[in-house]
DNA sequence: TTTCTAAACGAAAACGTTTTCGAAAATAAC
DNA sequence: GTTATTTTCGAAAACGTTTTCGTTTAGAAA
């Protein structure tokens, strides 16, 4: 049905080839005739097939995009960042989640690498704990860049925040408004970005001389709202006069400050809380949300930038080197917090 | 470098025909050389190239993806639905967003057709009056399925709610819990479900003898959070006694709450709210937000099955009827509403 | 033996591009 | 007028499949 070349080859008595090369901006052809090809292919509506313009090239502008979970505010702000900056270079986006598991993650690098994407990137499940097949991909010469939950252990390109600077930073602020006994609710044991987290907590209590107590640090599972609520009513149940948490994540941040709100117990006054990730949810929960912006719109620009620059490398046959791009993150301080001390 | 047909096949000595046979299961191959091809294939770690496939078969399995915006609590779970009915049939997705605007919407189509998708799904931007893009999608006999944001002037297949209904349904709740003077903060004047949701505030006010005044009916614009503030202010600058608001949207009705908390103006007590959609958010605002809940991931399902099924009846040359699957919402009561009277 | 049928295979076309290379025609140089 | 050079074009291969259609061979039927 859709136009090809060798209907406009015919309708106008050149060969395919002509038409092909007027078509792509070849000087072999006289500019009489490429008027003739260009006008012609316009009004036959020609669109370029490019199944055969793939198979050709061996490129298929297209990448492949994982992520552990859509319905998410700073996944779903990385994939629109993603998105916007892909189209820009005319590339257009596949996306798959993991929902946190391994299998489906290896099963996904699987597709997309069968689909012969021209690129993948990923943003590693809370489930996978081996890499392998993160290496094959690599081994596949297939640009892959990680974003957000990397791991260490796989050479390729990143692009990431502190996350222990950045926990560093939340922490200290919650010791520099008064706090004495903070509790952390991290991440799951295996994603390097709980890791993170926690060690800049424990760093920022150690450099400020508060003893770290591995009781007042509760594992989270699946990072949900509920294990927000459920944590807040065992860490009062466990502890006594603790005043300040630093939670991995403002969906948990929210559930605490729900249940605290539930048990009268009161935000910030009794207790100090800092989130992380900033969600647009922690401005209108009460008490609005103290956390940590991550800026999730401009990862996903990042990332696809230097996925972008991978992909053109290795078609030139170019040598490049993997980068490690580092966001800023920033301290925001709402009403979860108690005022800053006067000293 | 990845293994092809003719490598299997000079590798044991039989015709590319015979190595393709063999992997597709047609029954003109002797068993003992499909057992070889089979385990050869395997041993070469041999996939399809997918470039050639989609050529050879004129289709790529892939589908495009148009919504208004990604980081959007319902339209996440509606891409949520659909990819995972796509991976169950073996279908990828391509997303893109139109930012609620009609070029980039028209633009966004185009490009999905020139890569040739097996199919459409997509959900109107508001800047959309004008369908000709749709039609040229159909008239290329590309299957196009609309779901939630719909134009009730083309000829497609459909997945919504019943906009009306529910409309009708939670303003119908205002008034039985004893609103008198209910508000309603409508959506943008273009969109078909913002037009149905003020239609079922009509004529629910209708059905139970209160008058309708159109002083009483606000235009949202670029539905967010601040413009729910914003006519929160207004609302109670310009009218005495409103007991009641319907409002278009979650995100705007919990502007709207955060706006009276401020104002010192008490939900439910001086003025009830409902909202619209059940974001997860309208959880954990203070008071909790009543809403319709409106089902996105199962629509995203819905949606996919749909087109799906319109895929599969075209590449068969078979006759089908546009489908339009009308989804159930229902009311969900929490804390911005007064309790129900007693009669 | 001859003829027929069925099983097993392969040649080749087709999908629609891109790009190399050689040929022809036109122009320039001498 | 001859030779060299440039312009302009087209043939053809290649990308890797899928699928039709013939051909070969072996065995069955006669």
């Amino acid at each position: 049905m859709p136009t090809t070349l060798k209907e406009i080859a015919e309708k106008i008595n050149v060969s395919v080839s002509t038409v092909s090369k007027a078509l792509k901006g070849y000087a072999d052809v006289n500019p009489e005739t490429k008027k003739l090809i260009l006008k012609t292919a316009k009004e036959m509506n020609y669109k370029p097939n490019s199944f055969a313009v793939n198979l050709r090239t061996k490129e298929s502008k297209t990448i492949g995009l994982i992520v552990p979970e859509i319905v998410h505010h700073f996944f779903s702000s990385v994939i629109k960042g993603i998105i916007a900056q892909a189209e820009k270079k005319g590339y257009l986006v596949i996306i798959l989640q993991s929902n946190e598991s391994y299998e489906l993650e290896k099963k996904q690098l699987e597709l997309l690498q069968n689909k012969r994407v021209d690129g993948i990137l990923v943003s590693i499940a809370n489930g996978t704990s081996k890499f392998d097949h993160f290496k094959e991909v690599i081994d596949n010469d297939t640009p892959l860049v990680m974003f957000d939950k990397i791991a260490k252990i796989i050479d390729c390109s990143k692009v990431i925040i502190d996350d222990r600077k950045a926990a560093y930073e939340a922490t200290k602020y919650l010791i520099e408004i008064g706090c004495k006994k903070i509790a952390h609710f991290r991440g799951p044991l295996l994603p390097q970005n709980s890791i993170d987290r926690f060690l800049g907590y424990k760093k920022a209590l150690e450099d400020f001389n508060i003893p770290y107590d591995s009781k007042l640090v509760y594992v989270l599972n699946d990072v949900s709202f509920e294990e927000g609520k459920y944590y807040a009513k065992k860490l009062v149940e466990e502890h006594k006069n603790v005043d300040g948490i630093f939670v991995n994540t403002d969906l948990v941040a929210i559930g605490a400050i729900t249940a605290f709100n539930e048990m009268n117990i009161k935000v910030p006054e009794d207790i100090s809380i800092v989130g992380f990730s900033n969600w647009f949810m922690s401005t209108v929960v009460s008490p609005s949300l103290t956390t940590i912006n991550q800026p999730g719109f401009k990862m996903g620009k990042e990332a696809f930038k230097v996925l972008y620059k991978e992909i053109k490398a290795k078609k030139k046959n170019e040598e490049f080197r993997y980068k490690k791009v580092v966001l800023d993150t920033d301290l925001i301080v709402r009403n979860s917090t108690k005022p800053i001390l006067k000293s």
